[in-house]
DNA sequence: AGAGGCCATGTCAGTCACTGTCATCGACCG
DNA sequence: CGGTCGATGACAGTGACTGACATGGCCTCT
């Protein structure tokens, strides 16, 4: 019999997701966190550095998959197509399963701005990371930051597209539909309505 | 002879800058700002909703800038020519004697996590407008999205690179080229180094 | 000119995010 | 069995931010 419960870190998450879907960000305190975890409010900011990181514990992960699929493309691929294969990757060996998850925390994130924040700021590091990795594979500065950005942008709009459809296609769907979209805008034929 | 000073925004803003450039944004409290400005921390607070905002005060203006500019371009120029417009326009009314100033805020705001969060959600809320905008042109949803995104990533490409530079060329100059270069990108011609 | 309202600011008390410090106590190691 | 370690608790403190109310020049209306 071991003094605590297992899994703090997974209580803590859970607790907080659940406080913030059902009374908002700004309106849970780190202390009812805690409690509902069954731990106290310094517990909590031993594990996140803030109120907001509970929601993003698994970001760095997230950010260290999307740099080894890049890495291990062949240097041969253009940058934009090892960017859209890194894309397509991740999108199937993570968001496969998970479109009501994703749903549901992506409202929590949309709600508050503070939480709209810290997720951009978690973008523009995976940006930053993809970039500093095309730059190993040989391209240029300047061209590997728009490929990166060019990329966070399509993962930005087929992600969205993806949260508020209904299940029907897969995020890697939407990726390439907008990335192909991208393409096309910067070729100078952005698409008209209808 | 008035009860108190005039501009007090304007005191508050410079206060802010001169504290955040000396001893740093997290090394500052609001009750030192207000001090410096000849005034309470609670004035402080009505002014500025936060400790980043006082930084940020000039994003509203420049978004409808942005907004207005781009809204006066004729609708037969394609989405993307119509950013790129847009975006030197701004440069040119904004950026040309704003060099060393652009400088000394961007490396406030570099050497702050919290105070790159606040940037990035007011340039997320550019690209939103941008977009909104596009979209009353014309431009179908997907591809208004992309275009705003693409048109801020060589913004910030372009503002980096011309913040880091001597101030030889203009921004412009910059923005230019980073869009050429993403456009190299998108059409799968990333630029090699040298 | 005088009355009254307006509005930017001051004052003060309060909540909550977050931190530093020290105590506790089961687990594990030798 | 004694000692160390690591996760947690307890508690006090700082600073961001808010709500409520007071103050006193200035403007308007008469």
């Amino acid at each position: 019999m071991s003094r605590w419960q297992p899994n703090a870190r997974g209580r803590l998450e859970q607790a907080a997701l659940d406080l913030y879907s059902e009374r908002g960000f700004e309106q849970t305190t780190a202390a009812q966190i805690a409690e509902r975890a069954g731990l106290t409010e310094r517990t909590f900011f031993r594990h996140y550095a803030d109120k907001r990181e509970v929601l993003f514990g698994g970001a760095h992960l997230l950010q260290e998959l999307f740099v080894n699929t890049l890495a291990d493309i062949p240097e041969s691929a253009a940058p934009i197509d090892a960017m859209a294969s890194t894309l397509e990757t991740v999108a199937d060996a993570v968001f496969l399963e998970r479109h009501e998850h994703s749903r549901q925390r992506q409202a929590v994130i949309a709600a508050s701005a503070e939480l709209r924040e810290r997720e951009l700021i978690k973008l523009a590091s995976l940006s930053a990371a993809l970039a500093a990795t095309l730059r190993r594979r040989g391209v240029d500065d300047q061209a590997a930051s728009l490929t990166a950005e060019a990329g966070i942008a399509v993962f930005k709009v087929g992600f969205e597209g993806w949260v508020g459809g209904n299940g029907e296609h897969t995020l890697a769907d939407f990726l390439r539909e907008s990335l192909e979209e991208l393409k096309a805008v910067a070729a100078g034929a952005g698409r008209r309505k209808n």
